[in-house]
DNA sequence: CTTACTATGATGACCGGTCTATATTATATG
DNA sequence: CATATAATATAGACCGGTCATCATAGTAAG
């Protein structure tokens, strides 16, 4: 059967965590709009609301990497993909009222303790989005130093984006930086394939 | 006299919110921190929690302001001058072991309310910030339109790599980003004087 | 009878906020 | 100079509510 209030419980606390950070988000509410009971949680989490947000954490963590594979594989033009990844956060965005942005960005600033296993997730998301970009740049002629920093920095300025569109409920700062973004890619990988 | 206990409440919570989040942080331990009684709290702030919380982003969101200002300012050169920024955020960070960086980003992804007097101060923050950015860039010859997105890209950039250097407790993605933005601004500036 | 899961509610810690009482300082008045 | 008065600030007990956690019991299915 593998019971369905396991998988809503973390659909539910992704999008709450998303919302409004680790801290501001309680047990009871996500019980609440589960429509769960105390007990199931702590059966099917037994480490309580760390394991939890952990877990609501992995799967949006896996979403967003499936996602921006996808952009970056579906399109030859690095420049392309990019634009492509950003529109897709947009939509994003929009369609959940600028709730969920990127998973584990509220968690990091909401966890002072670098040491715990929730922090580690975050490093290693960060991480793995990078690669994705890296090895679209690479691949696209970018010598590998550079598209290292070029990684980071698309990975950076999108989630500096989420934080803006957020602000403003709009989606035109992702569309804005979107373009910018795309526009140094192309740049880029110009001036390294040119030669 | 006007009692510094005011002053050290706010540079306090301005650490603690950064580091924790809004719903992280508690008055006690800004209390304990600060060796006051609760009822100097109510008596500095009487709105409470949120009063307290809005003087301590005021103060960041200007403290980040005027350093901006005079990165920006120091470089007739604006690739230099948002270079020069990075640092300064690098620098800021590190020595805070990576708890302040952004004094209003951690409220953003802690506040679903967006009709709060503290979301309000939030986009506050975001446009004064680009607007020193796009005032620097338009002096450089950009073109307004093209100097706006920019403008955000930049300041969304910091935004993201505070998120990443908080996360692997390094300022080596500031380092990074920021040399890529500094690239993509002379790169940007130079196509537009040059006509 | 066991395993998987649901259901309930007690527990103690901590939350933000309110209250009254006291101390300190500044100003006014004689 | 001395004293009264008011404004400013400190001090901490206390409240109702909510927090995460956990113990225990019920239910359903194989």
């Amino acid at each position: 059967m593998s019971s369905n209030t396991r998988q809503k419980m973390i659909e539910i606390t992704a999008r709450l965590v998303q919302a409004k950070g680790y801290h501001g988000t309680s047990l009871n509410e996500i019980l609440q709009k589960s429509d769960a009971p105390r007990g199931s949680l702590y059966f099917h989490f037994p480490g309580g609301k760390k394991t939890l947000v952990l877990e609501a954490m992995k799967a949006g963590i896996e979403e967003v990497s499936t996602a921006v594979k996808s952009s970056m594989e579906n399109s030859d033009d690095p420049a392309e993909g990019v634009m492509s990844n950003y529109q897709v956060l947009a939509q994003a965005m929009k369609e959940s009222n600028y709730q969920m942005g990127c998973p584990v960005s509220s968690v990091v600033l909401d966890m002072p303790d670098i040491e715990s296993e929730l922090a580690e997730i975050c490093r290693e998301a960060y991480n793995l989005w990078n690669e994705v970009y890296y090895g679209a740049f690479v691949k696209a002629g970018i010598e590998p130093e550079r598209a290292l920093r070029l990684a980071k920095t698309v990975q950076a300025a999108s989630e500096g984006a989420i934080l803006m569109a957020r602000s403003e409920q709009s989606i035109q700062p992702i569309e804005d930086i979107g373009k910018e973004m795309a526009d140094m890619v192309s740049h880029v990988a110009g001036q390294k394939t040119q030669q």
